[in-house]
Order: C-alpha cells, then sequence, then structure tokens
RNA sequence: GGCCACGUGGCGGAGUGGUUACGCAGCGGACUGCAAAUCCGUGCACGCCGGUUCGAUUCCGGCCGUGGCCUCCA
C-alpha cells in the first residue's frame, strides 16, 4: 500500500514515506476554545479524522500518534470571557467539552494527545531562550520578537519573499521591531490578563504570542521534526510559517514537518459564511436537525483541498445516500474493504472518488451480492460512516420538527386499516393529512410503515 | 495593491492528451390499490480567446469570474 499526499511546501504530491513507521507522527492545528465551532472549523476536523484512520490502517493504530491542541490562551478568549462575566477557565472547559461532545458526534476519532497551550508555558519559555540566544529573537520593551530577517528561506511554505511582504502590508507596524514582518514570541499582560513569569530576563509578566504554541507542543510530543503538519489552507500564513520559522532555528533543523497538508476553504450557499449574513453555521445547532454521518458525509463529498460549498441540498443528498446505504447493508458484518475505494483514499485522500467506488458496490449489493454489501459496509467505516445499527439510524428524528409521535403512529394505524378495508380514499386522506404535518410514509413489504420527517 | 487557488452537464462533484466517472434531480419502465421506498433504462459537460498537437475539457499564454491570504480566523 502506497499513500501519497500533496504538500503545500513542496507544491507536489508524493509517495509519504514515515520517518519512523513504528511511529507516525502527525499534529493539527485545533480549536482556539472560545465559542461553539462552525462548520468552517469542521472540515479540518473531520478531513485529518479521515487521514488518521488511513494511516492506523496502513501502519497500524499502535504506531500512529495524532496529536491535536486546545488553543487556551488567546485575546479572544479574554475578550469573551471578560463579556459575559465568567473566568477563562470556567469559558475554556465549556468550549471545550462542546468541541469534544461535537466531534465525537461527527465521527471522529479522538487524537492520540490533545495538549492544552497553558500546560506547555515552560516549554514556550524554553524555547524562546533558545532563539534569543541564537540571535533570532530579541527583547524589546517586555516584548520577544521573532526577528525573520535572521532566517534566510522565511516564506517558503507560503511561497512569499521577504520583500514582497514588506512591499504589501498594510498593518500598523509596532515601533520597536527591528523589521515590519517580526512576530511576537512573547508580550506583556496588563491587568485581568493571564500572565505568567517572562522569559529572557524580562521583568514584567507576559503570555505567549499565538504561533509559538504549536511549535512548544509539537516538539514535547512529536519531537523536532515529524511527519505531517495539517490546518486550514488560512493557516499557511503566518501561522504555520512562522511555526517552521520557530522550530527550525530552535532545532538547526532543515524541516520542521515533511508533509504540510492543507484543507480548502469552505463557502455557505456560495457566500462567505458570516454573522452578519446570517449564514453562521455552528456545528452544534446542525447536530439538532442531521446526524452526525449526514454531516461527515457531506463534507468528504468534495475533495479535502478543493474549495468547497455548504448547502442544505447537499444535506438532503447525503441524508438520501446513507439512508440507501444503511437500508442495503442492514445488520451484515462489515466484509471486506473495496480495493477501488481504500485506492481513492490512499491517492491523496481522493474521498469523493472512494464514493463512487462504494456507489457502485451499492448496485452490486442491490443485485444481492452479499460480499458487496459487507464491503460497503467495511469501507464506509474505515471512513466514519455506517457505524450505527440501522433501527437507530432510520429512527433520527430532527430536533427542530415538533411532531406527535402519539398521533402519528395512531394515524398510521387508522389508514392501515382503511387499507385492510379496501377504503383508500380515506386511506388517502390520512397520508395527505400526515403530509401536510410534514410527515412521509414508507410502506415496507411486510406490511408495515416507516415514517420520516420531510426535509 | 502584492501573493495564491479555483471555474466541469439542472445541481453536487471526480478524472483524463484521443474511449462511461459517480451521486442527486429530470425523463421512460418495473413494482404498488395509488404513492413512497426499491430495481432497470436514459438525455445533458468541461468559463472565454489564442497557442502547442494528427487530436485538448486535460499542456502553455492571455482575459474574465469566484474565493483565500497579506489583520483574529479552519
Amino acid at each position: 500500500m502506497e499513500l501519497r499526499l500533496y504538500d503545500t511546501l513542496t507544491r507536489e504530491k508524493r509517495t509519504f514515506t514515515p520517518i519512523d513507521p513504528a511511529r507516525v507522527r502527525m499534529y493539527v492545528c485545533g480549536p482556539t476554545v472560545y465559542d461553539f465551532a462552525h462548520i468552517g472549523n469542521a472540515r479540518p476536523v473531520i478531513v485529518f479524522d479521515v487521514l488518521f484512520r488511513l494511516l492506523c490502517h496502513v501502519y497500524g493504530e499502535k504506531h500512529i500518534t495524532y496529536v491535536r491542541n486546545i488553543t487556551d490562551v488567546d485575546d479572544k478568549i479574554n475578550a469573551r470571557a471578560a463579556e459575559r462575566g465568567i473566568s477563562i477557565r470556567e469559558l475554556t472547559e465549556e468550549t471545550y467539552t462542546n468541541f469534544k461532545e461535537d466531534v465525537a458526534a461527527l465521527g471522529c476519532l479522538p487524537p492520540t494527545v490533545e495538549p492544552r497551550a497553558t500546560e506547555h508555558i515552560e516549554e514556550m519559555k524554553t524555547l524562546i531562550e533558545r532563539l534569543v540566544k541564537s540571535g533570532h529573537a530579541y527583547v524589546a520593551e517586555d516584548h520577544v520578537l521573532f526577528h525573520v530577517a535572521s532566517m534566510k528561506d522565511y516564506g517558503r511554505l507560503s511561497n512569499r519573499s521577504l520583500d514582497e511582504m514588506i512591499a504589501g502590508a498594510r498593518v500598523e507596524v509596532a515601533p520597536f521591531k527591528k523589521d515590519p514582518m517580526d512576530f511576537v514570541l512573547w508580550k506583556p499582560s496588563g491587568p485581568g490578563e493571564p500572565a505568567w513569569p517572562s522569559p529572557a530576563g524580562i521583568k514584567k509578566p507576559g503570555r505567549p504570542g499565538w504561533h509559538i504554541e504549536c511549535s512548544a507542543m509539537s516538539w514535547k510530543l512529536l519531537g523536532e521534526t515529524f511527519d505531517i503538519h495539517g490546518g486550514g489552507i488560512d493557516l499557511v500564513f503566518p501561522h504555520h510559517e512562522n511555526e517552521i520559522a520557530q522550530s527550525r532555528c530552535a532545532f538547526q533543523t532543515l524541516v520542521m514537518a515533511n508533509f504540510w497538508i492543507h484543507n480548502g476553504f469552505l463557502q455557505v450557499e456560495g457566500e462567505k459564511m458570516s454573522k452578519s449574513l446570517g449564514n453562521f453555521v455552528t456545528i452544534n445547532e446542525l447536530l439538532k436537525d442531521w446526524p452526525g454521518e449526514v454531516v461527515r458525509f457531506t463534507m468528504l463529498q468534495t475533495h479535502y483541498r478543493q474549495p468547497m460549498n455548504w448547502t442544505l441540498s447537499g444535506l438532503r443528498e447525503s441524508q438520501k445516500s446513507l439512508d440507501h446505504w444503511y437500508k442495503l447493508t442492514g445488520d451484515s458484518a462489515p466484509g471486506y474493504l473495496c480495493a477501488d475505494a481504500v485506492d481513492a483514499l490512499l491517492d491523496d485522500l481522493n474521498t469523493p472518488k472512494a464514493f463512487a467506488a462504494m456507489h457502485e458496490l451499492r448496485g452490486e449489493a442491490a443485485k444481492g451480492a452479499k460480499p458487496a454489501a459487507a464491503a460497503l459496509k467495511a469501507s464506509a467505516q474505515l471512513m466514519g460512516l455506517l457505524q450505527l445499527p440501522p433501527v437507530q439510524w432510520l429512527g433520527f428524528r430532527p430536533a427542530s420538527a415538533t411532531v406527535d409521535e402519539n398521533k402519528v403512529v395512531s394515524l398510521i394505524e387508522a389508514r392501515n386499516s382503511a387499507r385492510k378495508a379496501k377504503n383508500f380514499k380515506e386511506a388517502d386522506r390520512i397520508r395527505d393529512e400526515l403530509k401536510a404535518m410534514g410527515i412521509e410514509l414508507e410502506d415496507t413489504k411486510d406490511g408495515k410503515t416507516q415514517w420520516k420527517v420531510a426535509r
């Protein structure tokens, strides 16, 4: 099995070879815990969960270390906690709990380690001290700044030259910076802000800059150089660029990670997702109306590097496909994996192509091929789908639908009595009545009637 | 303004220098009391303009459009 992955740094798709196949190491940037995660946050979580599962399949579960951090020190967190009148700790705990539940409902396995920034301040300070000592960072007005000009090939990941960046910079430059592109490793804390004793001989207590935490945590948990670093494409610059600068300069290494993998951006109904447009979709809200697997399926229907458009009709389509798959595979045990589906995944995580192979299996299974159904189930499960008992799946009711289940059931009974008595006029009238209530019926072969909420 | 992506049939979405993606919807048929579900069959495509080539949706150049980054952001 050969896994091929696209690397943002070298801009090519190439064979993935782990540094140590007995310990494959992946780091993915996790959430800043200040509010509910939105659908855009869900994309990397789901995409890298599929990669994690695939790596487990190829190298064995015990040989993968997947780290996804929790950013629990950040100015947005401070602001939100103050706004809500709760402590920072309360806010981050609450948000993290919500995040964990949401992500589990999306069928994502817990990473091997979920480190918190606040628990790795010492490592950050160690890195900062090293960078100052080696001349890559300097102290100015109680800040520690990384000196970008000290690194020859800064900008390679995002394909920018320093000159270009300086020319195109629109930011106001803090007066104490040696170079406009220099970024903060450590900054002083004001009253009410979280603070730790500062490194580099600074007297005033302070807190870390944003980028240093990932360098510190990946170092602590994965080492100076590791296999895969992932995140959203919007993190390429400045976050990942700066991580590379910090880690490589601190450790004198040629690379920080061998593969840099980034998922594409997401729009909602053809527009940028924003609170002002009213199309801001949180995972939490979505999960009230849709099973997690529908959200997951929808996300994987687009290749992870492509821009994707999140739509209601996309969710409906996914629901249909999964309904179909669940009905067909039923309670059958998972069988052999579909080779075409696995090959598609091994080719830079081509999930849409894997789905196509699985749709074909569905066709064979419909003709009565039991191994095809078993293969469909196994392949879907490799992608974190078809994990529920079919009864539970088919029994899902959206929370927003206010249906009186007892009434629905008694109407269905009345309709079936009418059908038995060949009073089809009455039976159809009842069906129409249910339809007006947003209930759709499905008569099964064994004479029973299933119902679902129309979408 | 600088840098970087993307543009495929009604919709979603893979892929390829010459041959069917696939899914949803539509249409026709089977099944059904009629529907729904399911099964069978089926039409529809590669933003625009040039270039390379025997041949380009696929390679190159330009243009147009959309989006991302440059500032917290997946």
